[in-house]
DNA sequence: GTCGGTACTGTCCTTTAGACCAATAGCGCG
DNA sequence: CGCGCTATTGGTCTAAAGGACAGTACCGAC
């Protein structure tokens, strides 16, 4: 049985809100929880930490919060622990040197297998993410001595999503990760009427009849 | 507490020869051996594996291997075990929907991660796969770690419909790729009146306020 | 300046979803 | 046999979703 279980206090959680979730506890029982902001880069807790998981805050954006945490925290590998998984921010996340990038509401198990596959060099990624880097690679390997620098942000990525405004994009996301009209309204400061407006836009633009095959299509399910 | 190492006789090899290297029973002594041509789809060896390892012959194309051995073991998840691993090959065979690719003479310790990564719906991949992907997705991962494992996975997906009826799975999986409810009516061949009481069933049960929800759940995108 | 794109909001309307309640029928089990 | 579970269908009702148009405002390009 390699890659044994590492020393308990080995494992840092941070959290926007400074608390962490059962199953993460209910993993790694003697982990510690800290702030983003709470990070003191030389303190005894950062420096024993090999493994950092940090619960992205969806309002911040993440490749940002990976680096500040980075800076703070040193060699110790960080996984990114999303409450809404996103490919495209997970690409970004890998290109900042994130090591792992997985569901905050993974079941404690799951979240063990995860630090031991980090743990032991290895790369944790989410299942859409991998289906698009098999294929993505698989036409970057058929050209021979083909280094071909970035060759997944292509197809599915931002692809999905390409056709539409900054604001479409953001309109779109929220419906994905399951949000009614009125909760992104509320969430954009602005009228439910507009996040229709919106919507239908994207509807049109991406050929699609409603919400749901919206998500299928943003979450990776279904290629347009 | 899943993940737990399984019971012995839950791994089943396939080699074109019938025969198994020691390090393969030396990492799971009660497993079992077979060939090819052999497998007989309903036998009881066959429906306990939970594992399938295929020994690649050379001289056949990889990819109908695998589509033969998964015709004829079911669920079970199949990893590749090749001679000479080749990257091209390893993609061709992620995407026949093998879970695990690695050396036929990878030792016995090996294996047994390998078996526990893939048990947890993990990929595993080879070490020169594994560095092609990351330079395709120029990751800033400079680590002169010695072995460089490999791999990674998925969110342990498995929707979570333990608590639904058999109807219920059907209608909630139907929902989930985007049918509507006069759809799900239709192929099922029944009114769209039921399809609602069914759907609304499923709501309850799971704790789900909409369909998009319910469809966020069963692909594995959010934890309930 | 005009034109075009984007963001935002509105009204009117139809369809869909979903909750709540009720009813019938088959089926296994004690 | 009755009891419970499941599958089926119906009706009513409210809220949400979505389409069709229309209008205002900002901003950059020509």
């Amino acid at each position: 049985m390699p890659s044994r279980s590492p020393a308990p206090s080995r494992h840092l959680f941070v959290s926007p809100s400074g608390e962490a979730l059962s199953r993460w506890l209910q993993a790694f029982p003697k982990s510690m929880v800290a702030q983003p902001g709470g990070l003191k880069p030389r303190s005894e807790v950062v420096k024993q930490a090999l493994v950092v998981w940090l619960h992205l805050d969806p309002e911040k954006p993440s490749v940002e919060q990976l680096l500040a945490v980075k800076a703070s925290t040193g060699p110790a590998r960080v996984i990114v622990l999303a409450n809404s998984p996103d490919d495209q921010d997970a690409l970004e996340l890998f290109s900042a040197g994130a090591r792992g990038y997985c569901n905050a509401h993974a079941t404690s198990a799951n979240l063990k297998q995860v630090a031991n596959v980090v743990l032991a060099g290895g790369l944790w990624i989410g299942e859409s993410l991998m289906q698009r880097l098999v294929v993505a690679t698989q036409t970057a390997l058929s050209t021979p001595t083909a280094v071909r620098p970035l060759v997944l942000a292509a197809p599915g990525a931002d692809g999905n999503l390409h056709g539409l405004t900054v604001r479409e994009r953001e309109v779109a996301k929220s419906v994905a990760r399951g949000s009614s009209n009125k909760e992104v309204a509320r969430s954009l400061g602005i009228t439910d009427r507009t996040v229709k407006a919106h919507v239908s836009a994207i509807f049109q633009k991406l050929g699609v009849r409603d919400r749901l095959h919206l998500a299928l299509i943003v979450n990776g399910h279904v290629r347009s």
